[in-house]
DNA sequence: ATGAACATACTACCGGGTATGTTGTCAACG
DNA sequence: CGTTGACAACATACCCGGTAGTATGTTCAT
């Protein structure tokens, strides 16, 4: 649906809130990042804040919706694509990781986002809207799930644990969001270098091995 | 040196002071980790913990170096051992893995004073304190560098990026301080099992792999 | 002239830090 | 051997800066 100027221009100004709100989040954790942080960022006020967000914690859950709503973007075109595991795992995990090399402020207030609920750190009114995001990054993750059993049945992925395997693997495909940096004239093609390290480590950890030796 | 029956029981405080303090940055993180929580952790108030520690900086920092010298500790058995990398390799994931089960509260708060000083979310004057800590844990980042290193030269290791390696590697190794938690009814011999199988991923990731077509 | 999109001004509260009590223990002294 | 005083190991009470949230202007486009 077509939105009007006015609701256009409401909405960018939102989702330039969201982006200062996740670089100050990424910068400072969840706690310390103020909203006057976010505001001063902006060259701008609280109230300019608070009339697009309720409060702190509805920003903040904004932000993580916006991170995944990226995230299914970049994988969508991949999930439904027929054909073996390998090829289309290595398409959703190169997709996954430059999206976290390129929305990483996004991305790293969704890591927040789960450390909080995995710590219970949410008041029970939060609770609501958090179960709801993490519903949905869980099921985004599904879609790698789906992926992996189908490798392992296939014969190219070689794991016993579903579930700490999926968790080692996001591991290093989210690992970016913590080390990663861009370096002075880095290109594209660097870039992609750099995920494909990333790629080809998590899939090591999934293939078969040559030895199996203590 | 033998401490006197005073001083041993001052350092028993101490300890359970830190256990205590690394608990409450696991759960709430470091801005969110109020001293009152410490203190309510342990039935007292903010005068013990202020009796031992000069600031809530001050306490961070010793619940870090406490979770390093804890480091330091289960891996110094196997760093001077001569032979191959690979099962020297071995022994030194395991032990670092199996302590980031232990002592997941510890290193959690390794793994937030990490993260603040690669944010600098530092005051210049814990600035000091922090980059000696961090330099700490830099330098036991080394004792695996080197590891990789000489499995490379024997050939058992393949990367050609050593810092982006580590990261993955280190990424993996940690991992556990974020996903495991203890299952009723579980065993040691449960608990190695778990281990084995992030040592086995992170050692995927570093070993030559048989297929390297996209 | 009406409401959206802010800015300004203010309140309430929480948490780090400090200043000051209180209690038990040990050591030296008479 | 009892007394005392000095200090460690806390608890209590308080201050104060920062921050989430609110209430109320102000401006500008439609």
């Amino acid at each position: 649906m077509a939105l009007s100027v006015r609701e256009q221009i409401a909405d960018n100004s939102r989702i330039d809130i969201l982006s200062a709100a996740a670089k100050c989040f990424m910068d400072r954790g969840y706690a310390a990042a103020s909203i006057d942080d976010v505001a001063r960022s902006l060259g701008a006020t609280k109230g300019r804040i608070y009339h697009h967000f309720p409060s702190k914690a509805d920003l903040f859950a904004a932000v993580f919706k916006h991170g995944m709503d990226l995230n299914y973007e970049a994988v969508r075109p991949f999930i439904d694509q027929p054909g073996p595991a390998l090829p289309r795992w290595r398409r959703m995990a190169m997709a996954h990781v430059l999206l976290m090399i390129d929305t990483k402020p996004f991305q790293r207030a969704v890591w927040i986002g789960v450390e909080m609920h995995l710590r219970g750190a949410t008041t029970p009114e939060q609770r609501s809207v958090f179960n709801e995001l993490i519903e949905y990054r869980h099921n985004y993750g599904m879609l790698f799930r789906n992926t992996l059993l189908q490798g392992r049945d296939e014969g190219v992925f070689r794991f016993d644990d579903l579930s700490i395997t999926n968790q080692l693997m996001f591991m290093t495909l989210n690992s970016p969001i913590f080390w990663y940096s861009p370096r002075v004239g880095e290109t594209r093609a660097d870039v992609e270098v750099v995920a494909k390290k990333v790629v080809d480590y998590a899939l090591g950890g999934l293939s078969k091995r040559r030895e199996e030796s203590a």
